[in-house]
DNA sequence: TCGATCGTTGGTGTTAGACAAACCATTAAT
DNA sequence: ATTAATGGTTTGTCTAACACCAACGATCGA
């Protein structure tokens, strides 16, 4: 590597600033999700699902970047309640296809609702245009990786 | 209700988003980390007290959002390293005015300058405007709940 | 002087998650 | 048909990062 001196990296890394602020809305989301029965890791296997809906455990791991035998639990947790289903893959029996259940996306779509009131008060300083912005923002770093996660899984075999 | 197309807030909640997103920089910056013998939650009061350097530390409590005892600990473990220091103020010698100290100012820095290739590769998918306009909204969000809970407390910021 | 406040210590409890070992069912390789 | 590898599961141990409670010393303010 060349250490070139790249110039003016202003410091703006936003790692501290996104734990933080990760943070004080998983906070406030707690109350709100309490009551529906759902817990902050939860809603993000959920919120994964719908986005990733038919993928395998171990591709779910690799997109949520947890151990394996926790994603069983996980998911036996939200399988106990309804809101996702396992299904034997017929392509390899072996494999467990989870998709949401209907009651999984009803009841995702209730938490989103609810946290909205939790979005408004974290984010009151951005206004429509910037929220919209963040979440494209965002999306678009997630969604890539989660390309990157899924590839070796669809069809190559496991050396990458 | 005469069918106001009610733009019905397509549900664009970035809470899940949000928390994914800080997980994963926090996964991959925990090994850059370590070898400076910081650990994620150093760096975010780190990073915190060098923007409100100067405060008691009920005002960190307020701005981490972390229980006042255990923001005793947290400073505890960054005095042992001489990266920040508490001082009696003067005006009332029961608080504590926690400030970084040159060694924590220069280790946040060589730290900040580590973790560059980790949001590198992260953010990989954002290209340098992105990336200022995504870091322009983190800040924008936090800071103005910094504002919120600091009211009473800031007096003089002695630098930046 | 008395009560409230700031920081501190020590302790308990919870949650998320890593990691390891052993297991079953299934698939793939020989 | 064996055998080895793989996906998922269970169980169990370990850690970190907190919250929360109780008690204490020092200090401030009334």
């Amino acid at each position: 590597m060349t250490s070139l001196p790249v110039v003016n990296q202003p410091p703006h890394r936003c790692g501290a600033l996104l734990d933080h602020l990760a943070r004080r809305l998983r906070l406030r989301s707690e109350s709100v999700l309490t009551p529906l029965g759902l817990r902050p890791r939860h809603l993000i296997a959920l919120t994964v699902l719908r986005d990733h809906g038919g993928s395998s455990q171990q591709d779910l791991a690799k997109i949520l970047e947890i151990d394996g035998t926790n994603v069983v639990g996980l998911l036996n947790e939200l399988e106990a309640e309804n809101l996702i289903e396992r299904r034997r893959s017929p392509a390899d029996r072996r494999r467990h296809i989870v998709e949401l259940t209907d009651v999984g996306a009803k009841l995702l779509a209730r938490a989103e609702f609810a946290l909205a009131a939790v979005e408004d008060e974290v984010f009151r300083d951005l206004d429509e245009d910037q929220r919209e912005t963040l979440y494209t923002l965002l999306q678009q770093v997630t969604n890539t990786t989660n390309a990157e996660a899924c590839t070796a899984a669809v069809v190559t075999p496991p050396s990458c």
